[in-house]
DNA sequence: TATCTATTTCGATGTTCGTCGAACATCGGA
DNA sequence: TCCGATGTTCGACGAACATCGAAATAGATA
């Protein structure tokens, strides 16, 4: 089973973080995920399956989700890491969406 | 003297400022508004004026920063309206930066 | 093995971005 | 009124992005 490749912590800047998070699909991504892990296909966009899976890679590679696959499936979460990088970050980010 | 357009508060989207942020030569031009008002061309980056330019427009249209002319030149700072809208979003992200 | 399902990758297209130099606009002062 | 300083706008460029459909991949299952 291939895993899909991660950044390092360290590796983790705070511009790609603010880019891929400056979308309102990934936005949206991301808010759906604050209560835990989903599964790829759960996300209610209308965007075909190649651009969503465009956009989880964008948020992969900029170190905000974790991608795993189990099966024929696949699972997004946020990473707890990010939270060491950059705290409060995604928490505040997501506190200005309650709306 | 003509002053520039701003936007107003509720026009200001969450995605549009997390985009203007997610670049590196903004997240330093922001990062040194954090104490104040500066003057436009005090920003010691290398980049040509009209390079500058495009970056203070993009700040200043996504709701981050004002833009005030006075005489030749112009004085940059941070809105504090942004604060009403997204409360702690920049601070958060400002504190991400002290690396 | 054949097939079904979920997802990624590829190729194409049109858009946006970051950058520059050149041209233009505006103001203050000689 | 002309000049110098400071910024903005314009036109251009390559690079990156968002999007789609089609093809390829990988795992599950019969």
């Amino acid at each position: 089973m291939k895993q899909l490749d991660h950044p390092e912590i360290s590796q983790i800047t705070l511009a790609a973080v603010l880019a891929a998070l400056g979308d309102p699909v990934r936005l949206e991504i991301v808010h759906s995920l604050r209560q835990g892990e989903r599964g790829a296909s759960a996300f209610e966009c209308n965007l075909a399956n190649s651009t969503r899976s465009h956009h989880l890679k964008v948020l992969r590679e900029a170190g905000v989700i974790a991608h795993r696959k189990e099966g024929t499936r696949c699972f997004v979460a946020l990473r707890p890491e990010l939270e060491q990088r950059f705290p409060g970050l995604l928490r505040s980010v997501l506190e200005c969406m309650v709306g």
